[in-house]
DNA sequence: TCTTAATGAGTGAGTAGTCAGTCACACCAT
DNA sequence: ATGGTGTGACTGACTACTCACTCATTAAGA
């Protein structure tokens, strides 16, 4: 019965924000930038989004699912080192093609400003629990709570990640060797 | 040969600082709100610091400081085990005792307002490097820059740190299994 | 006495969010 | 087809507020 609104717009804004508070930090992306860089007008933002926390929150869960999303071929049937290395790979290579997602990722997650409800578990989250759980059968580690090492895989790759943007002429050891590192970490093998 | 600074007036500034900092965030850490933590007026935090940013990379140097004098009792002569395991229980024993000091520690690291200079090697850092090094002799990993290594290795004490804040319950486990992973990771033994 | 620390109201540059007015569109009656 | 009408998206100037930083003045101390 009236003017519709435009996915397109909802999704130029999230772009919009996802690129400038890669580029200045979320601290320094005013939703004035954030309208502008989406090519409307700065009350526009405010009948997509509430307030500014809804922007951000919606913007963490786009991404969350877009890496999952990343995730299509996973392979199920293998061994828990193969899923464990696929999903690393991935994670590897999201970082590579577009840093700007990881790193405001991070920052999200960095900011307390994250409502409780929106970390509903990931099909990413629960596959790595299953594969950290395999590999930790039978050994010590297996007395650690599973949230820990996923904790611990995260950062591990997320530091990769960092690493690698800032010398990429280590991209290859740092795929291989960080992953034997977090393999035998894992399972002492 | 006029009214000299007040070495304590610093010192209390950089303690208001840093507990409002792990309050509320850098970004909900105004002067306005040091100063008067510290007891003092607005203006004069800006004659111990020109501005906002100076103070925090003076709090972020005080910090990095304050941890490395924690290693007063460094085990020199031991192998290279016993060194990290020092430096690990240590940073460990820190992020129980003060929580605030590694959250702010993470927070400047991650806020893009820290000048390079402020990043001086430190005995911490040094010795963390050698025992890493040590630790990778004859295997894989020595291909891979130390650097990698030991950003590694914070990482996975951070989280460790902050796993165990969030779960008491689980501190001795987190901390035995976790050097454990860690060191598995480095040695493959 | 003379320098400089200390004070806190003041300044100006932002900021998130609002609102009255405008306009595009879906629906309906002719 | 055609014109009219209700709805709500769209706009950007505006508001109320916060922030880092300044400055005229006062007080301390060498």
């Amino acid at each position: 019965m009236a003017r519709p609104r435009s996915g397109d717009k909802k999704k130029a804004i999230l772009d919009a924000a996802l690129r400038i508070c890669a580029e200045r930090g979320i601290g320094g992306a005013p939703t004035s930038a954030i309208s502008k860089a989406a090519g409307i007008a700065e009350g526009s933002l405010f009948t997509y989004f509430k307030t500014k926390d809804d922007l951000l929150n919606e913007l963490y869960l786009t991404l969350r699912s877009e890496f999952s999303r990343n995730l299509r071929e996973f392979p199920h049937g293998q061994d828990a080192r193969d899923r464990l290395r696929y999903i690393w790979d991935k994670f590897l290579e999201l970082g590579a093609a577009h840093p700007e997602q990881l790193k405001v990722l991070a920052q999200l997650r960095a900011s307390g400003k994250l409502l409780k409800e929106n970390e509903p578990p990931n099909f990413a989250l629960v596959e790595l629990m299953k594969a950290t759980a395999e590999a930790t059968e039978g050994n010590g580690l297996h007395d650690v709570p599973g949230e820990y090492l996923v904790l611990m895989v995260r950062a591990q790759a997320e530091i990769t990640v960092e690493f690698i943007n800032a010398h990429p002429e280590f991209a290859g050891v740092c795929r291989e060797l960080g992953f034997k590192m977090l393999w035998k970490g894992l399972t002492g093998e």
